[in-house]
DNA sequence: GTGTAACCGAGACGGTACGTCTAGTCTTGTA
DNA sequence: TACAAGACTAGACGTACCGTCTCGGTTACAC
């Protein structure tokens, strides 16, 4: 079926000796100082298997993202209250982990890498907002009544997330009880409507 | 009353020239393939006259940004109708702007500066979204009555923004009509709340 | 049977270029304005080449020296007569070459940069005297009588050597009809020895 | 009487700080890592001070030579015995000086000085070689009779002086016991000569 | 078996840019 | 006018990586 010719296949221990240097290279220095020399040295791998199988750096970045090397923590939201419950919920715990200090140089390193490459872009987009799921429980939100059928599901998502990713890059340093709260109560409308 | 003990002023002309540079190249290239040596080359400059002023290479493009020469066509708002269609106004021309492919690379680079160097992000932030402008504009829609005395300000505003910087990230290819409206409409709490 | 353990062999071309250019270089404009830099332009080479294989700028000229790139007019003394012939022949040749003016940037640059590395001066000092050469021919003279037993041939070497050094170093303008026969028959102990 | 048309006068202690400064930083580091920025911060002098009387670094080299911050045990030979005696103390006190490793680096570096500055050459050898004083010693030694008075005098001090800066330029590490007594034995023609 | 082709580690290559240092000139304020 | 201070343009220094190429050696199919 394939019409390889021949030859050594491709080595899975190189693969993952190279995506775990990539990890651990990222998360020590940031996309900034991560160097294609200093993987091959630490995973002790010739730079031509690199550029082999990896056009640009950032698509090793992607990669190793892909295969939970750089957010172990990867939110998973638990979705089974109310609407405004859940969103809080899930908004608490992604501030938190974005305000933790020690995650600050490697979220800002992913919205810089993700600049240059969308699948990177994407692939924070998701794992921080576990966007698919977040969609989802919006819809059963429309679908069970506690939002109204008009509810433009897609911006409220653009909001929220656009409010995390605002904080990874400009971080306010103010103290900001409730603000998860305040954040929801206002993409849900509560926060008393003026008729405007 | 000055306790400089001599030596030449700092040049004027030097400083300018250099800021110009940056401009220009980074206009040309974005952040990530801007050089000190070709700023230098191009400024008709040493080297170590930059080394002297400016600490980093997002220094210098802070201040660049600062001195209006990165984003010339700074978005000034006209605030004197309606709140929802002020806000629409707005967004309208943000995303008109931010949307225009030629923007793209500048607008990527500049987040991607902002992860690196504060200033930078903050000064982005301001400049996207005539910051103050538009937190005083949604002051004044509490106190005219058009917001409710309750309505987080602050949160609003980084809501709205947020979603401007997503979009810079990861820019969605989705044909999205009518997306400036929807955002406001949900800050507003304009979609005919649920009762959630 | 080889201990290489990978990589590409050094290039020949590479080191020649660099050995070329650096004699050109270096006969243009002497030791003192030879520049890494310039000579890898000149030579179409990264630096890296050069800092990868010669420690110093002194060990490159040292090998361009010894390929006989800096000094091609070599002397060859042709020791075939008598000896105050033989060394008084030798000794005008020398002289001659080291009194040309265009010689004098080079050699002048030879001794300085001989004052850093020791391999150089003992090159050059190998170069000028035919070091070896004129040892032999002195030993031949002991042999067959044509000096005693008891006479020092090293340091009449060194006095010769040391003359011709001398005058690389300090050129005296003077105009010096006979010199040569007259420091040969000093060191042979001809100009009717005093009784001291 | 001068012509000085007014301003201030020389500063002499300007003057002496820079030699001062020329002279420590010459003997710690030698001549190839003296900088006119190091001298001038070591004087606490203004650079334009340093240009504006000495034209190049090895004119302050020669002046501070000349003024005997480089070289101050001088030698001083004591002549007062018979000629060979004399010239073997002599000889044997430079060398002596000249063996000292702590003299090594200042002496290499003076004569790679004297290369380019004809004065540092013509200084150095004086101080080597007391020249003037070697020289009438040996005319007085002609008087008197000590040598014939065909002696080439000049062409004697050639060749000793000549093989003191060679032993500087090429420094030949054998154990050369007696060598003072050789080389002036050679130049005397008291190796027992023979008929050549 | 024996090619043949793709893999692998290693590392040399021509380059670009780094950030530092020094050269030599120019521009201040002070004495 | 000289001087200390120090900014200026220019350019070399030695280092770090870039992405490509070239080795010797190692698999694994296809004949």
């Amino acid at each position: 079926m394939t019409d390889r010719r021949g030859g050594a296949p491709r080595s899975e221990a190189a693969r993952l000796a190279i995506l775990r240097a990539t990890a651990r290279l990222f998360l020590q220095r940031g996309f900034a100082h991560l160097s294609i020399e200093g993987i091959a040295a630490e995973a002790g791998v010739g730079k031509q298997t690199i550029y082999r199988w990896w056009p640009t750096k950032s698509d090793l970045v992607a990669e190793a993202l892909l295969e939970g090397m750089l957010m172990p923590e990867h939110v998973v939201p638990r979705f089974d209250g109310a609407l405004r419950e859940d969103l809080v919920h899930w908004m608490r715990t992604v501030m938190a982990f974005v305000d933790d200090p020690r995650h600050d140089e490697m979220l800002k390193s992913l919205v810089a890498a993700g600049t240059v490459n969308p699948a990177i872009g994407e692939r924070v987009r998701e794992n921080l907002g576990a966007d698919a799921d977040l969609v989802r429980r919006l819809e059963r939100g429309v679908i069970d009544g506690e939002l109204p059928a008009t509810a433009p599901v897609g911006s409220i998502v653009e909001l929220l997330i656009g409010a995390i990713v605002l904080r990874i890059v400009v971080r306010s340093d103010a103290d900001q009880e409730g603000e998860a709260e305040r954040l929801v109560d206002v993409v849900l409308g509560r926060y008393a409507p003026g008729e405007g």
